[in-house]
RNA sequence: GGGCCUAUAGCUCAGAUGGUUAGAGCGCACGCCUGAUAAGCGUGAGGUCGAUAGUUCAAUUCUAUCUAGGCCCA
């Protein structure tokens, strides 16, 4: 008789391979098809709220691995929030305004552009930006993120523009935006503005020169006093000078200070009848190239003992300069002295602003200057009577000649070095100092209301405090102009008799109604005067014209205002947003502008939490590159294993430190993935013939056998942990609890067990139906606790569960969290399957063996002695027909003994006080279940059965 | 150069107010099973806890320096 088809042999449709990279696609058109998100959204209608406000990837470019982990931690975030009860919208957004997209789109029309309006251009920039943020959305979407995706916010829609300039107004409302210079990088044979993205850097020979700038507030004699340097020899020479070393002599018409480094050690060299101050560590170097003839130092002073504040005699211009103390300075060229022209150097520009600032004016006469006596095309003008009309780069030699006349040059050389050229014109820029907006950091106390902000607001991790208070405490005030077509305009405008300018915010207000009926390109379209409100005047003279601003904004205004743009579209109460989640460098980007945006607008930060992520690096923990060749493309891993794995992997590594990906890493996650989808298959293929309605399917959970309850608790047990780990973002937690779960407890130990009694009792029977209870209960739940994580997985498994109301509408995701289940007694179980697994190591050990001896093979083959302490023996007995079953052997014997070493083992363990024998198992294989029993031949019927078998088949 | 941060088995991660043989899962090796089968089970081997110095009775855990790496800034 053919007694395997008696058994209830496991059954699926479930396949045991995901074919994900095939699949999932289908998931996501489904998904898309039943309105899923708005259908979870409606579900969770008045529910408490917890908005995960999306920030907006730069629409240009296919998304690259960063996105993938940014998006897929931000759906991890949502769903999970989701399934805890709550309604957490997601609406998706991308920053399309800025220098990329104009960049590219400028590059792809080459010449063509010279005869383009301004209008066309931004038409071709908005082309550029809707494709980008189309590709974008599927890639995102094919990733399994569910989101408001057919209702996208985009910083180009009409609507955002029309917030980005009333927001701008607020900011001019609140008195804290000025216009000032500030040096930028700039073409001279273009005459336009630079960023750092559109310039190359290639060799460039430059002037090399050493030039004295003399003391000029006292004597020798006087510095050599006690109240100074005390170096008595100085009182001999005629005089005492800073030296300095510049690359660009056309830079010092501007100059306004010397810096000097506070804690660099500075020698006083005295060559000839005078002496020169430099770098004690490059005193040799210096001399050797200026050809200095014996010289000789006589003393030695770190740069912030006394030298701050003493001023030196400006080579090219009337004036004296202050000596500066600088961070910035190094000893790697020139002399460790620095000449400062804050027109045109940043490093010159930040210290004299700092000098300025209030803080450190006592140091100074009188405020320094931002001079630029250079035009658009590069010459001097009248303000540098010598060189007047001469371009910078031209006048470098007359310069070197007019200094060495002065007797100021100690040296003259030629350096090549790499220096920034035009990306168009390829030729070289310099730095200089235009009119731009700003918003004043103190003004209105900006920055200390940010900073008591930053300290109300949850930070995951916690450091991220301390990386944006760092850097809200040092930010120069805030330029908000780019002198760039793609982009917001700034609502200003400039009298064209007086240059008076207007800004203001009734001006503004209209500008933005303005925006908000046609867009920002308006601006671009309209003159001042169509612009303008009917009859507007200058104040100050009176006059009716004026021109419009020519910039456009920060595009780092425009997205820090998303929390005005989109958040509070939403509604009240969705202001401010529950979370952030971007990478660790928004520190410096959108936390930052938004905060400053949000405290200058409403007073307070506009999020409660912001959780920062590390970035994505290859498998030896290196930065991605394209010349290293270690990028991993996020499309090419969906296409080998599917975005179900890339998922896996964000949610398997440590997200707030670097992450690596490799393909072993890769791999690896297949593994794990296999375990779980292979224990969800065979928990379903053992519920075939379960109906969850059925009341004769059902047990209470209080009469279930111990080994049914024990896997209750540890589903419970999972339920918590991982619940408790989505609470927390602890994600790594949740994927080695699951796969703890389905490998140890589960796989190894739970289904390992329970394969004899649901394969050979009769279908029906109370222990069998009780356990399928148990299975149904833990596949779906373990369904939903993956969901946010493997969302297709899970997806998949909640079709194929049997017996559930299934319809096309359903999903896994608009269900919640499974409930841990009442186990009266829960703790003693606990304690007592924690000590009878403990055992049961110690028999597979026992049993590994005979195997090895060739003794048995299976170990059903085997029967168990175990030699145990009589304390053990009074627990064991309680649980003696339970024994077989849990070692998955046919016979056990206990035996009490006070000496369970001194008997005759082959594994034992002290602590548990045993030690365990294993013979071969006496009787006959039941060919049915494959037990050994002694039943087995005792009914004529059925020769080959045992008594358990012949019962279930009867 | 400055700010913030990281470094535990081949991989992903635990862990210890400083104190016995540093854990898990996976992978690997070997074996078993063939009624989860491109599956399942078992046993086992893997770590000078990045390097060096210091504090201490005792450091992988604290301090300093260094090395490697990441983000931001210059």
């Amino acid at each position: 008789m053919d007694y395997k088809s008696t058994l209830n042999l496991p059954k699926t449709a479930f396949p045991m391979k995901g074919n994900l990279p095939n699949r999932e696609p289908e998931f996501v058109e489904r998904w898309m098809k039943q309105g899923l998100y708005q259908r979870i959204q409606a579900s969770r209608a008045g529910k408490p709220l917890y908005v995960l406000h999306d920030g907006p990837p730069y629409a240009n470019g296919h998304i690259h691995i960063g996105h993938a982990l940014n998006k897929i931690l931000k759906d991890i975030i949502v769903k999970s929030r989701t399934m805890e009860g709550m309604q957490a919208p997601y609406v998706p957004g991308w920053d399309c305004h800025g220098l990329p997209i104009e960049h590219q789109v400028t590059k792809q029309l080459g010449d063509k552009k010279r005869d383009m309006s301004a209008t066309d251009l931004r038409r071709q920039c908005r082309e550029y930006a809707d494709k980008f943020w189309n590709i974008q959305r599927d890639e995102f979407q094919r990733l399994g993120v569910l989101g408001d995706w057919e209702r996208p916010y985009l910083t180009m829609d009409k609507a955002y523009e029309a917030t980005i300039i009333r927001e701008f107004g607020k900011f001019v409302e609140q008195g804290g935006v000025y216009k000032g210079l500030k040096p930028v990088l700039w073409c001279t044979q273009d005459q336009t503005a630079l960023a750092e993205a559109e310039v190359e850097y290639m060799d460039h020979t430059s002037p090399s020169i050493y030039v004295k700038f003399p003391f000029g507030d006292y004597s020798p004699a006087k510095l050599a006093s006690g109240n100074f340097f005390g170096i008595p020899e100085l009182a001999d020479v005629e005089k005492v000078s800073i030296v300095i070393w510049t690359t660009t002599p056309w830079t010092l018409p501007a100059n306004q200070a010397v810096a000097i480094h506070p804690l660099i050690e500075y020698a006083f060299v005295r060559v000839g009848d005078e002496v020169l101050v430099m770098a004690d560590e490059l005193v040799e170097k210096v001399c050797q190239e200026c050809d200095l003839k014996d010289p000789e130092i006589i003393g030695r002073k770190k740069g912030n003992d006394v030298f701050e504040a003493l001023r030196c005699q400006r080579p090219l211009s009337k004036g004296l300069s202050p000596v500066l103390l600088g961070d910035f300075v190094t000893l790697e060229q020139g002399t460790g002295c620095v000449h400062i022209a804050p027109g045109h150097g940043m490093d010159d520009y930040l210290l004299t602003s700092k000098y300025n600032a209030s803080g450190q004016r006592q140091v100074l006469t009188e405020p320094l200057q931002v001079l630029v006596p250079v035009d658009d095309y590069g010459r001097f003008t009248n303000e540098v009577e010598a060189f007047a009309g001469q371009h910078v780069f031209k006048a470098d030699p007359a310069i070197v000649e007019t200094l060495r006349q002065l007797d100021v040059l100690v040296g003259h050389d030629k350096l090549i070095h790499s220096y920034p050229h035009c990306w168009r014109c390829k030729k070289p820029v310099i730095f200089r100092a235009t009119q731009q907006w700003f918003v004043s950091m103190d003004e209105g106390r900006l920055r200390e209301r940010a900073l008591e902000e930053i300290d109300r607001v949850q930070w995951i991790p916690e450091r991220g405090r301390e990386r944006i208070f760092g850097m809200i405490e040092n930010r120069p005030d805030w330029c908000l102009s780019r002198q760039r077509i793609w982009g917001t305009p700034i609502p200003g405008f400039t009298c064209a008799q007086c240059q008076t300018p207007l800004i203001n915010p009734q001006v503004i207000d209209r500008i933005a109604g303005l925006v908000s009926e046609h867009g920002a390109d308006v601006w671009f379209e309209r003159s001042a005067r169509e612009l303008l409100p009917d009859g507007t005047t200058c104040a100050a003279c009176e006059s009716t014209e004026f021109n419009k601003e020519q910039d456009i904004l920060d595009v780092w205004l425009e997205s820090g205002v998303s929390h005005a743009a989109v958040v509070k579209q939403q509604g009240e109460d969705w202001w401010p947003a529950s979370l952030y989640l971007e990478g660790s460098d928004q520190h410096r980007g959108w936390f930052h502008s938004a905060l400053l945006s949000s405290v200058t607008t409403d007073g307070r930060a506009p999020y409660r939490a912001v959780l920062t992520h590390g970035f994505v690096v290859d498998g030896q923990g290196k930065k991605m590159s394209k010349s290293a060749g270690n990028v991993v493309a996020p499309q090419d891993v969906i296409k080998q294993h599917g975005a179900e794995i890339l998922r896996l992997w964000v949610a398997a590594q440590d997200y707030q430190e670097d992450l690596r990906i490799s393909s072993q890493i890769l791999t690896q996650l297949v593994e794990a993935y296999r375990k779980i989808r292979n224990t969800c298959r065979y928990l379903l293929s053992n519920v075939y013939d379960y109906d969850p309605h059925n009341p004769a399917h059902n047990v209470e959970v209080s009469q279930l056998p111990e080994l049914d309850r024990w896997a209750l608790l540890r589903f419970n047990n999972l339920i918590r942990h991982v619940r408790q780990g989505y609470e927390e973002f602890d994600f790594r937690q949740i994927v080695h609890e699951l796969d703890y779960f389905c490998s140890v407890d589960m796989s190894a130990t739970y289904l390992d067990i329970l394969k004899d009694r649901l394969y050979t009792s009769r279908a029906d029977s109370p222990l069998r139906r009780g356990s399928q209870m148990v299975l149904y209960h833990i596949v779906t739940g373990l369904a939903r606790l993956m969901a946010p994580i493997l969302s297709f997985t899970a997806e998949d498994v909640w079709d194929a569960v049997p017996g559930r109301e299934t319809s096309p509408e359903d999903s896994v995701h608009l269900s919640t969290f499974p409930e841990p289940v009442t186990i009266s007694g829960e703790a003693d179980l606990e304690a007592n399957w924690k000590q009878l697994l403990a055992i049961r190591t110690v028999v597979l050990a026992a049993l590994e063996q005979q195997r090895r001896e060739k003794v048995i093979g299976s170990s059903l083959e085997a029967r168990v002695v175990l030699n145990v302490v009589p304390a053990l023996y009074g627990f064991l007995q309680a649980y003696e027909q339970e024994l077989p079953t849990l070692f998955i052997v046919s016979q056990v014997v206990v035996r009490s003994t006070e000496h369970p070493a001194g008997e005759k083992h082959l594994a034992s363990e002290e602590a548990l006080g045993m030690s365990v024998n294993v013979v071969k198992a006496e009787g006959e294989k039941c060919e049915r279940c494959w037990n050994y029993r002694d039943s087995v031949g005792g009914a004529p019927e059925h020769p080959t059965l045992c008594d358990r078998c012949i019962e279930a088949v009867t």
